[in-house]
DNA sequence: CCTTGACTCTCCAGTTACTGGAAGGTGTAT
DNA sequence: ATACACCTTCCAGTAACTGGAGAGTCAAGG
């Protein structure tokens, strides 16, 4: 019989630890003095610890390693158990990997610029949204502001006729050949027409950017997100996004907030 | 100005972390409403969050974060921050790989045996401690009980003369081709003679394994011990060591308890 | 104008696997 | 007798939230 301390010293595990293990009954000490409330430890308890401490080491929480230490486990449920942490643990190397690139990355822009870069992207998950949108091909640069106002007035003259609701701000889609969608965010789906269609645009993981101020600025402001994207490994899947968080036609552009979402994917 | 629900939405952080970064200071609402006490961010703020959004990516504690936010931060000083974070990560990754294969070592030895393994080798550090020691070459397996006997007489004799105390059960240490130097823990330093020797066992990383019973059993435990250690990618490194946890010459094998130990480096 | 439902607030508790400390009892050597 | 190491329980704190209770706020619909 050994007393808390002899024993914490034999299997270097420390005294508060062993009293922690013996509170939430993980591992009990094998004898307690009840004049002393004295723990005492037998030899025969250290396989059961050694055990628990190799179930450890593998980075078992200690609510498993219960279970796995439980006399009735049959050999399916322990491979089970373990083949998930293997899944798991592949799971967080690969993760480790992707951060420790993305930790290159941004050391090389510091390099580089010798001054804090711009941490102005974001990778996001972005919810599904219904929308009302109307779309048409942009000819010139030069003509995109009032195409894309008849593009939104027409949209919402549509919403307030069926008497739809709006949902949140415009959400410009730029499909391939500088085709623009025009999309307006709705609560519930409202009739079709011609023009006008209803749909949902698709969630997805999406890079974003958050660009302030007028329209002229956006080169610049895609310019960086594609920039950002190659750098961090990703790649482009699909048409991006304008999000008008802060627009009105009548107000000064310097207040203006966009939000650029491209769809991403690791490569 | 947003309300926090629909600042939260936009940049998809939920609204109780949003509180909470309030709440310690590392990402502050805007404005505050002194009668309803609702928290409005503005679209100004969204760099910064989003900045933050991409350190915490990166594995950053909310405190590094903080630090990182700072205005005055040189780039060198940010610089060395991200360096850090690198080793950090690549420690982390190699730890995850080894123990990935321990995770496969142990499932292999589940599809062989069909069984949970004998967990009852454990890795620890062990803490170099200070021996009364006296050595001998063992001529063959039989004389090993009596010759033990005399070496650790021997050393009981010459503590007791120099009234040396005691620190912990025997321990043996085996040399290359059978010389075993049998040691006493000892408190304090006391002087030598020609057979007993007083120095430090040195601290080691050390593979352990407990074995219940008689010496009989000690072949195979020690087998199983050079197989695990030889499954799990480590290597000994230098000589074995018996630690008598529980003996008495006099008493019934079978209560005996002695811990084996492996010096070891992952290979 | 009232109700409903969505939203907001603060405060408290719980999560994991311990770690540290205070206050008080026990055991042993001098 | 006293010092000292050791043991006990209980409480608090860690990181970064998450969940819930109870109460106040706001806008739309009837």
């Amino acid at each position: 019989m050994l007393k808390i301390g002899e024993f914490s010293r034999i299997v270097n595990v420390p005294v508060k630890t062993l009293r922690y293990y013996d509170e939430i009954g993980l591992f009990k000490s094998d004898y307690i003095d009840e004049q002393t409330g004295y723990r005492f430890y037998s030899f025969e308890q250290l396989p059961r610890l050694n055990r628990l401490l190799a179930l450890k080491d593998l980075g078992m929480s200690l609510s498993q390693i219960d279970q796995m230490l439980q006399e009735d486990l049959s050999a399916d449920q322990l491979r089970d158990m373990l083949l998930q942490k293997q899944v798991e643990l592949e799971d967080l190397a690969r993760d480790i990997r992707e951060r420790i690139a993305r930790v290159e990355a941004r050391l090389s822009v510091i390099e580089m610029e010798d001054k804090m870069p711009d941490y102005g992207v974001v990778i996001k998950t972005v919810e599904p949204v219904l929308v009302a949108s109307k779309q048409e091909a942009i000819p010139d640069y030069e003509t995109i502001g009032p195409v894309m106002g008849r593009l939104y007035n027409g949209i919402v003259a549509h919403i307030v006729k069926h008497k739809g609701q709006f949902a949140g701000p415009g959400i410009t889609v730029w499909h391939e050949n500088l085709k623009a969608e025009a999309t307006l965010p709705i609560k519930k789906a409202i009739p079709e027409d011609d023009d006008v269609k209803v749909h949902e645009l698709p969630g997805d993981q999406m890079a974003c950017l958050v660009h302030h101020g007028g329209f002229e600025g956006f080169p610049q402001a895609y310019q960086a997100g594609v920039q950002w994207i190659e750098a961090n490994g990703y790649e482009i899947t699909g048409p991006s996004r304008e999000v008008y968080l802060q627009f009105r036609p009548d107000g000064d552009p310097k207040d203006y907030v966009t939000e650029i979402q491209f769809p991403v994917a690791k490569v």
